[in-house]
DNA sequence: TAATTTTTGTACCAATCGGTATGAAACACC
DNA sequence: GGTGTTTCATACCGATTGGTACAAAAATTA
């Protein structure tokens, strides 16, 4: 019984094997995780959804923190197409509303836990956490300089104006998905994200050359 | 030593009076919950800053969660000026912009933690402290009624268009200063915040009115 | 089958968690 | 001064925290 069906190529290494698929254990340590927060979450709560006990634990991922790393690294790369197919249309615009979008679904996909796990993580620990902390905000950031190259990029090819500050642009949607998060995380709907995104995107600078042009009131 | 001073009006209580100020125990408190959230903070973390002992610390507020949610009426009566002052300007349009500059002045005040404690305190945590964060979520929730409510008088007066949904404007305004909360927790500064709201403020209907009317591209 | 290697399950570790029992200390009142 | 009342400081509680030691178990190789 238990016996291993060795998988094609996969010529079984020494020694007792794995009763657990490492992938599928960090996918189930992300839920956990998404769930609860670093701090919220216990190696018990983990070893319990993982199925495998924290000799194992440690054995395949290191410790706590470790395997939160090797956890958002999942989750990072589990979105990166995402934002890949987004960055790749022909125009900021569209790329930047489908990142909305996109996103907007994913934070109240209901197969996940609502909210995006850099902003859910962590945003406040203790003393022993800060550097997950900090680690997490550096992930956050990365999403902003993501926006801003592909906006820039725009501007060199004339689709925004020269005189736009693509680096407040950017940074404005960066704090319309945090913000998206939060109220995700909070209960809010995916047809609710959609007005917050409609109205963000009336930041877009096609509109804003007319309303800077001439004063606000007549 | 140590003879208290019977201040005027204040006859006092039988028994040993207290060797400490609840109001400030109570401020340091939510210095330290603001800082490292519900779950990052220990009740060793709490007597420390406060200058008291567990008992004492129990006698006063109650348990942990106890104290954490006086800490958070603190923390609200604290805000509730700035939501007054700005309910009570003659525009919505004023009252909403006042709005987003003073949080963005709150949220990166040197003298608190940068953040705000709602958005801060528990958004993930494990099952025993579920209640604190639905009661957070709720708490943000009343931010945006409060908006709604204003901007509602203002379409009744004929500020806003009649065809406008306020509903989603107020959600996006609350969007925005989520978002601008975790940046600020991440490190944004005051100025950068202040790129967002220049933006955010585009999403206003009077230059909505312009952009819906004409198509985006001519 | 014997030797080797790796994983598994259990039992355990010191430290910390939130929370409390207890007795001494400090006040008001009489 | 004595009495009643409340707070103080210390020491303690069981439970849980993240993390490990250890030996049995399961595989390969010889």
């Amino acid at each position: 019984m238990g016996k291993v069906i060795r998988v094609k190529k996969k010529p079984l290494p020494p020694g007792r094997p794995k009763a657990f698929d490492p992938e599928q254990a960090l996918h189930t340590a992300l839920r956990v995780f998404w769930e609860k927060g670093y701090e919220g979450t216990s190696l018990a709560d983990l070893t319990a959804a993982m199925g495998i006990n924290k000799p194992s634990l440690y054995a395949t991922f290191g410790d706590k923190a470790a395997l939160f790393r090797k956890v958002v690294d999942h989750y990072m790369r589990q979105q990166s197409g995402l934002w890949n197919d987004a960055f790749h249309l022909p125009t900021a615009k569209g790329s930047i509303a489908r990142i909305l979008t996109s996103v907007a679904d994913a934070l109240t996909n209901g197969k996940n836990p609502h909210g995006c796990l850099l902003v859910q993580a962590a945003l406040s620990c203790g003393e022993d956490a800060d550097c997950i902390k900090e680690e997490l905000a550096a992930k956050r950031a990365e999403s902003g300089t993501l926006m801003r190259t592909r906006l820039l990029r725009a501007q060199a090819e004339g689709e925004i104006p020269r005189n736009v500050d693509v680096a407040a642009l950017s940074r404005f949607f960066s704090t319309i998905l945090r913000g998206m998060s939060v109220e995700a995380s909070g209960g809010a709907t995916r047809a609710q994200l959609q007005t917050v995104i409609d109205l963000a995107m009336k930041a877009w600078p096609d509109s804003a050359r007319q309303t800077t042009a001439l004063p606000a009131e007549v």
